[in-house]
DNA sequence: ATGACCGTTAATAACGGA
């Protein structure tokens, strides 16, 4: 089975690449963030004329979530259980389901914005509700992740130069012990291999020529229960998705599964 | 070549992204 997740930036403004790459892909199972549209708005009808269903969970201009799976859809649970919300609001950052022999998370977690910023804190504040929430099936015998874009690189290997970001989001101890909790409860992190380069960057800013000179971060996560880990056969980068018009700033990340 | 922000909202810039 082949499980990708990938930040669209839209799925609106993504949708022909989208469908042209599950299929040149072959992805069985994809959670996707930022759809940026309303349930509404997602396209489920294309979708379902390539032979996948999806679920949604997603209410306009900023953030939204989704699996789309042509191995079947089940127990879909949308947002997370007792997420902090911003501002007053919750936000559609969480949504998941059950496919075929695994369950997945797809997930957007808040960026932070800057360390004194009151995003900051509701994202940590994020992290720990989602820890609560997958425990129990990180802990389980079924393979099970929480796929998605978690706005922290897990070390500095995994930007592309750690002096640039000194001071910054996504790369403070804080917000990476967050992740080593994720971790100790059960779920490892699934590394892609890079198609170039040493590094499996996953995201690379718009700005300044970043991508062609490789000035990335790998902030798009593979977190995975003993069961899915041990049947990770490959994972990679697809960093041909993050070449040329219309792309999405973040590339998927592709995880093939003997299950 | 992979190439010097993009997408949404809304109507002219503002905002978020990371």
């Amino acid at each position: 089975m082949r499980i990708a997740t990938w930040n669209v930036n839209s799925i609106t403004a993504r949708l022909p690449r989208l469908l042209a790459w599950l299929e040149s892909s072959g992805t069985d199972v994809l959670c996707l963030q930022e759809a940026k549209t309303t349930a509404e708005g997602f396209p489920a009808e294309q979708l379902r004329e390539l032979g996948y269903e999806c679920a949604v969970h997603a209410t306009g201009r900023w953030n939204g979530v989704a699996v789309i799976s042509r191995v079947g859809i089940e127990d879909v649970v949308r947002g997370l259980p007792g997420d902090p919300g911003y501002d007053g609001a919750e936000e559609p950052r969480a949504i998941s389901a059950t496919c075929g022999p695994a369950r997945v998370w797809s997930v957007y977690v808040p960026n932070g914005r800057e360390v004194e910023h009151s995003h900051y804190a509701y994202k940590l504040e994020w992290i720990e509700a989602l820890k609560a929430a997958v425990a129990g099936d990180a802990a389980g015998s079924r393979p099970f992740a929480v796929l998605g874009d978690y706005n922290i690189a897990p070390t500095d290997d995994d930007v592309w130069d750690p002096a640039f970001f000194e001071g910054s989001t996504h790369v403070t101890p804080a917000e990476r012990a967050a992740l080593a909790s994720l971790r100790e409860a059960g779920l490892s992190d699934v590394v892609p291999r890079p198609l170039k380069y040493e590094q499996p960057f996953t995201y690379w800013d718009y700005r300044q020529l970043c991508f062609p000179k490789n000035r990335g971060m790998r902030i798009d996560l593979v977190y995975g229960n003993e069961a899915f880990a041990k049947a990770v056969s490959d994972a990679y980068v697809d960093r041909e998705e993050r070449k040329g018009k219309g792309a999405s700033d973040h590339a998927p990340v592709v995880v093939d599964l003997e299950i």
